[in-house]
DNA sequence: TTTTAACACGAAAACGTTTTCGCAAATTAA
DNA sequence: TTAATTTGCGAAAACGTTTTCGTGTTAAAA
């Protein structure tokens, strides 16, 4: 009944490896078997348009040979790659990487796959990243903005992206003058839940240890700190915030990193609360408090922001605020996604931007009382 | 001298956004310029064919509009997407996000980009992963291989996948049974070091704690220590050799691992050295440890894998083997471009794979003397 | 038997490029 | 002036799909 003759199939009389069968294509089963692409083609979808017999066939010698069709062909005919283009600012960071994994989850539940560019922080690297991907690789972005692109404050790059008719979904580090859908966590009142915790576990003297006020969210969990002490009538104390300049100079920056919390402390003897915006300023708090003599959570108590692996594992273990990254990650993939398959039906729909905020909770754990 | 007319370029009158302008194509600059497709193409190209008239006007156009070519377009063209498919087991991992860290910077170099899939430790998930990627979106891979995998043994996918014509590059967990290139660390030698280490600080009754034995490397590292301990002529004991099923419960298994820890301190109250292939065995041990009574390093030193963030900020800060995560990556994804790049010129090389050691380091911090 | 309808399939266009080849017009040489 | 070049550009193919439309053949209806 079927009687393909597979010898003419590869042009080449032999392939190096013995097993070797390229790509198949639908040219080539239809040279095959003596028919069109198109009946191939339509043979493969099932149309009704083909006769039972030669669709079996079809399907069969595609069965042997393994086909799939072409995604890049497909990409071009269909003029979308199903295909999401995230940039961050780096990956080894436990956050950013819940977050891929949220967005990884649901965009492959929906069929779509992802492609990951690190700006490293820098804003060159953003925008190069950004029009590598931009120029038909990708259906949409979801991003978080490198510090040095919020510090320059120049985001001509986002507003062109959104204006030649490609999504952008902004998560974490966001800014307001772009229009597009955003995922953040209240961070405010995360560090405000934070506060809370301390001066309810009676904490008098709490200091925060924070990023300059350029990054975002250094500057929002700064002022939930703030409104946390006004809201429980604490005067708060300008020597009792240290606002960290992370140059990434990962190497001496810890040493400085240590040395100026050192003197926070030794300038401030009585603190008995440290509210920190990540872990990494929690531990090494910590770490600067034991060796002066402090006990944790006795005569002092830290909570912090970032509900990563350091929280989990140091000894003590940190009470932290999670920011779920990876839901943040699904509600962000999805945000894309939809806009992405409305615009298909209905090109002209009234465009109106989300913001959705994603609760955060406190885990308590034993660095506070 | 150029003279355009702009408005007949949109076919639809008005676009939602006033300043939308859809990607621009060779087409749309033919005809606004009325010239043929190919003189556009050329003319960008600086073809020496086109006058130095119409090349300056179709260029002023296409900086004007803003045009860059179409990724896709390009990709079916030239039959390869410079792009390069990563699978890993997951992603919210050190190791992991450091190698991606250094296939990124590579391939960013060398004018590729990276797309990333998750197979979360899934047989499964890892071949569908990589059907979806094999079909023409991606060049080749660079894989790590999921534990389920490791322990079905099942490697279909990998070699269907070469003899696709598709190159992969393997790093860290590897087979010996599929032909292609390959990046490790020793794991033997490092584990080694790593227990030489602690028999010179003055060990005498060294404890690892490993996984089973079909994670590969895990096993690797248990050999080191057995070589280890054989070099120095110490007999191992197996109540020393504690072997963790990680079925990944994360939750409650934290708590199995610390009863299965807490046991193996108790029937073996000599223990005074601990050798942990991974920084989560390690960091739990010295928690038990603590809970027991044991001060580290004086009682009880540690040395573990992977250099991560958990060695360097938890306290005490831990002695770890380094596996230079980046540095895996980026030799990893060279080793790919090379091949990829290769193929074209002389497309029978003899194919032979190379196998590439990174060299680890010991990393002497706080856990031990 | 003729007309109509159903059936089965193929040609061609389109997605956006690059590149080969051919062909007119303009320039130079004879 | 005629012949031989050079110059400048366009047509078309190719990459691998999907889909619309047209058409020849066969079966059913008149």
């Amino acid at each position: 009944m079927f009687n393909f003759n597979k010898n003419q199939l590869n042009k080449k009389p032999q392939n190096h490896t013995p097993l070797m069968k390229r790509k198949i294509t639908l040219k080539q089963i239809a040279k095959e078997l003596d028919v069109s692409i198109s009946t191939v083609s339509k043979a493969l979808r099932n149309s009704v348009e083909i006769s039972e017999d030669t669709r079996q066939k079809v399907q069969a010698f595609a069965k042997l040979y393994n086909y799939r069709p072409n995604n890049i062909a497909l990409s071009l005919k269909n003029r979308k790659t199903k295909t999401i283009g995230i940039i961050i600012p780096e990956i080894v960071h436990y956050f950013f990487s819940t977050v891929i994994t949220g967005i990884e989850l649901v965009a492959n539940k929906r069929g779509y796959n992802v492609i990951v560019g690190l700006s490293n922080e820098s804003f060159d690297k953003e925008v190069i990243n950004m029009q590598m991907l931009a120029n038909g690789s990708i259906d949409g972005f979801i991003l978080s903005i490198a510090k040095e692109t919020l510090l320059q404050q120049d985001y001509h790059h986002f507003t062109e992206t959104i204006n030649q008719g490609m999504p952008i979904v902004m998560f974490d580090r966001v800014v307001n003058e772009i229009p597009c859908d955003k995922v953040v966590v209240d961070d405010v009142k995360g560090a405000k839940q934070a506060v809370g915790k301390l001066v309810a576990s009676g904490c008098k003297n709490i200091a925060i240890i924070t990023t300059k006020d350029y990054v975002s969210v250094g500057k929002l969990r700064t002022q939930g700190y703030l409104e946390a002490l006004e809201e429980h009538k604490i005067h708060p104390k300008a020597s009792l915030i240290l606002k960290i300049e992370d140059k990434l100079l990962s190497d001496d920056h810890l040493d400085k990193l240590e040395k100026e919390i050192e003197l926070l402390f030794k300038s401030n003897k009585s603190i008995d609360g440290i509210f920190a915006v990540n872990e990494l300023y929690a531990v090494t708090a910590i770490k600067v408090a034991r060796k002066l003599g402090l006990e944790i959570p006795k005569s002092l108590q830290v909570v912090s922001f970032t509900d990563g692996v350091l929280s989990k594992h140091s000894t003590p273990s940190l009470t932290t605020v999670s920011q779920h990254g990876q839901r943040i990650g699904e509600k962000a993939a999805d945000l894309l996604i939809d806009r992405l398959e409305m615009d298909e039906g209905d090109e002209e729909e009234e465009e109106v931007y989300e913001t959705v905020v994603i609760e955060t909770d406190l885990i308590e754990r034993e660095s506070t009382k």
